[in-house]
DNA sequence: TATTGTTATACTCTATAACTATA
DNA sequence: TATAGTTATAGAGTATAACAATA
């Protein structure tokens, strides 16, 4: 049974709420010398999931002439490393330098100290609280959004379709006790 | 003692995530005939805080050039009236029209339907649960956020300041519990 | 023929600066 | 002098289309 009419239009509004405060603070102090607030999302994903440009951009969700440009911006300033894919000579392979791990660094304790001065009056129960529901958020967000293949019509369903992604089947109280 | 830095960290990269999830989506499917994402946020909060515009600004979080320039096509679409305010003739009041009415329920009805299908799998303590959390995220963002005026040097404290936003004092148990 | 990446172009949303009108 | 609103301009971030190189 879905959730309320109620509780999902409630819901919607708060994170457009969050959407404009989070815009607020990134107009004011989210900036970091040269690097916008997209430039620094990749520099992040690059440490987290380097590797293919593409796989990349997918991971980012945007498209390739969007990630190329921020590269090149980010190879200019000397904070990422492009080289071909010696087993695929059309891809690249991309990675952050000395100077981009140290960037990165920077920006995330930068954000870690701000952040927890915004949360001067919370508990950790709490972080976790919002760490959890926001996540489980956009895991629900995401697989709505993914364009399932159109519904294969007539043909009989595949017998090991895509891995059943485990990702959020977690009740709250399971994954909080989890920590 | 303020949360951990793992936890914020860790929070930051939640909150992220959302919007990148939330941004694929605006991109896919929140646009709305000729209406944009940003203009259907100010027909929203029309709709909530209606009156004039320099407050509306403020409660959408954009500047006044930006507010007037959706004022300007939501009128022109016949979505919403300006009118002069009698009290200062400086000041405009804006109102839905009929038809600014319609679309902004044909909007809110169609995001609520497409959520639901989204959060198939969770219960309303779930819904709960992410509403309270994003909202209090969203507080403690907008109070840090907010420019508090430079601390009064050598001036004796005001005896009645700017009141005391009571806003988010609960604790999670409180307010699940007050619903 | 499909995929990786780049360049060119355009769109959305935003801000700052300069201006008019009113207070 | 300060405030409400508009217009002009610029910037950040994004997408689509057309292209080159490789598979």
């Amino acid at each position: 049974m879905p959730v309320d009419p109620g509780s999902a239009r409630e819901l919607i509004h708060r994170v457009f709420d969050l959407q404009r405060v989070i815009r607020c603070l990134s107009t004011s102090e989210l900036k970091h010398g040269e690097l916008g607030v997209a430039s620094q999302g990749v520099l992040r994903m690059i440490a987290e999931h380097g590797g293919r440009a593409v796989d990349l951009a997918g991971q980012l969700g945007v498209s390739a002439p969007v990630l190329s440009r921020h590269l090149a911006e980010l190879e200019g300033l000397g904070l990422v490393e492009r080289h071909r894919d010696p087993e695929d000579r059309r891809a690249q392979r991309v990675a952050l330098t000395e100077a981009g791990a140290t960037a990165l660094n920077e920006i995330e304790e930068h954000r870690i100290s701000r952040l927890q001065s915004y949360l001067a009056g919370w508990d950790e129960e709490q972080a976790a609280h919002a760490i959890l529901a926001i996540g489980q958020l956009s895991d629900a967000l995401r697989t709505g959004a993914r364009p399932m293949r159109p519904a294969p019509i007539q043909s009989s369903p595949p017998v090991l379709q895509t891995p059943p992604t485990p990702q959020t089947t977690q009740t709250q109280e399971e994954a909080l006790a989890a920590r």
